[in-house]
RNA sequence: UCCUUAGUAGCUCAGUUGGUUAGAGCGGCGGACUGUUAAUCCGUAGGUCGUAGGUUCAAGUCCUACCUGAGGAGCCA
């Protein structure tokens, strides 16, 4: 075969100068034709569209285009030409075909229909070759670069916080302990517990359920810091919105009150939007149909927002920010409250917010994105600031439709005597946290953060309804597959 | 973890009050067709009905347990 350097097909479509030979690699979807004309549709990633192979069977042995199967890597040199057809612009007339990879029919389980996501999911190490799949994490690639884009545009410093912890007072949740002993022997101390003085760190040790603590010790010193890195929770939940394994963004900004963080929080949100739709329209695209199509059964109210109408209606309109009270208030008076829809009825301040309400509030009384502020500090973390009332803390949640929390923040605790209190009140022990407490003995200031979770945003860019579908190898409860 | 629901061909599903030899569409394979777009048309192969027990003359269908998936709840990002 003619060497030729391969052009990738995202390239090639948007060539004019016909007539030129190129090579192109990829991955046969599928193959249609005739004894006098064969059509390959070939993908390679680098985009949603197929490019169209012509091919003339009477050139070429009809044993090596029996090989051209779905799934299987081809090699194709050819001339660019400006396609007959209705489906594309462009198209390739083979002159030179290799079979890189041969691809058996029989086992290979991407066939040339549409499959449901349940399937994909069991066969997740090879969804990528599927379209929906692709453009996923092509759209979660465009996020990735975003988050690091807006960070850096606005002089955050990106801050690699520990993955293995010893701290076990992050506050969000069960751990995944992390150790080098020997299971089926122990070493116990005199008393019969197991010494950890003989594990690797010589102390028990973690994966982190957080980079925040670590990170507002760099905030203290760089100013302004983000963390983008894996989170790991070994809570035992089963939805379509909970991982084991997921990526975190966790801004730190020193001297910054609630409000500064409610307007990071909100402008991140919006440019992170803004990028998907500048640059992923064809990807975006193609799910805003798929949805289309996954719905077309579904009466008309039960339908989601167009997927792109509802990206540029996020971008475009506030958020609203109201307090805890605020919105008990809402849905104390709301009908639904009065009905008794709610599973959960509202009686008044100290109520935890459910699923239920929040997505009331979001998803009826006010129809876009909600803020809420200021919590009851009972039912929130000891490293969030207590407001003067003595009864509220400086915690928020972005609240998304049909996602819920995307986000979670507060202004911080940074008097030391006020931070100690509020460890002692909540059974956190304070000495083994002194290097935490540090920051507000030598220097404090105020500061204020949030975490986004990565997936959740990727729900909501995507318009995917299950957590799983938008990171590539997904580790739930009882599934650790790839 | 709890509640609800489902598991039948490679995939998506139908299978009536328990009753003879378990069906369809798609996909595969074979054939037809001079430009197709998830091509079309004709033909064809393909099944331990999730697993293990139980009830019954008889179980895909009823009962029990377990496994797995989905939706919801809790926890949260």
């Amino acid at each position: 075969m003619k060497h030729i350097g391969r052009t990738k097909i995202v390239q090639i479509l948007t060539l004019t100068d016909f007539g030129i030979e190129v090579n192109v690699k990829g991955w046969v979807r599928t193959k249609r034709g005739n004894k006098q004309v064969l059509f390959i549709a070939l993908n390679d990633g680098s985009c949603i569209h197929n490019l169209q192979i012509v091919v003339e069977p009477d050139k070429f042995d009809e044993h090596l285009l029996k090989r051209i199967t779905t799934g299987a890597s081809v090699s194709f040199n050819g001339t660019l030409n400006k396609s007959n057809g209705s489906g594309q612009a462009v198209e390739i007339l083979a002159s030179e075909i290799e079979i890189l990879g041969d691809c058996d029919v029989d086992k290979y389980p991407l066939q040339p229909k549409r499959h449901s996501l349940e399937f994909l999911r069991e066969i997740a190490h090879l969804r990528y070759r599927t379209n929906t799949f692709g453009a996923i994490a092509r759209i979660r690639h465009a996020m990735v670069f975003a988050v690091h884009q807006f960070f850096t545009q606005k002089g955050f410093v990106n801050i690699h916080t520990p993955i293995i912890t010893s701290s076990d007072c992050e506050g969000a949740g069960e751990m995944f302990h992390v150790t080098t002993l020997d299971f089926n022997n122990l070493p116990l101390t005199e008393d019969g517990t197991i010494n950890y003085n003989e594990d690797f760190f010589g102390k028990q040790t973690n994966l982190t359920v957080s980079g925040q603590l670590e990170g507002e010790l760099a905030a203290m010193a760089m100013g302004d810091i983000y963390t983008f890195g894996p989170t790991f929770r070994a809570e035992n939940s089963n939805t379509s919105r909970h991982l084991a394994e997921f990526w975190m963004i966790e801004p730190e900004m020193a001297f910054a009150d609630l409000n500064d963080n409610m307007d990071l929080a909100e402008e991140f949100l919006k440019f992170l939007i803004k990028q998907a739709l500048i640059g992923c329209e064809d990807d975006l695209l193609f799910l805003s149909n798929r949805l289309k199509e996954e719905e077309k059964d579904k009466k008309e109210e039960e339908r989601s927002m167009e997927l792109i109408e509802k990206l540029k209606f996020v971008h475009s309109n506030d958020f609203v920010r109201l307090t805890y009270t605020e919105a008990i208030a809402i849905l104390k008076d709301s009908k639904y409250n009065k009905n008794g829809k709610f599973k959960y009825n509202i009686t008044g301040f100290g109520n935890d917010l459910q699923s239920e309400h929040e997505r009331f509030l979001v998803e009826k009384h006010f129809k876009k994105p909600v803020i809420l502020t200021d919590y009851p500090k009972g039912i929130k973390s000891f490293y969030m600031k207590l407001n003067d009332d003595n009864e509220t803390v400086r915690a928020m949640d972005v609240l998304f439709p049909q996602i819920g929390e995307i986000i979670g923040g507060s202004q911080r605790e940074e008097n030391y005597d006020k931070l100690v209190a509020r460890m002692n009140e909540m059974g956190i022990p304070s000495h083994d946290m002194q290097w935490y407490l540090d920051t507000r003995r030598f220097g404090t200031a105020i500061h204020s953060g949030f975490g986004l979770g990565f997936e959740r945003l990727m729900l909501f860019i995507t318009g995917m309804s299950n957590i799983r579908d938008v990171i590539p190898f997904p580790r739930t409860p009882k599934n650790a597959a790839f």
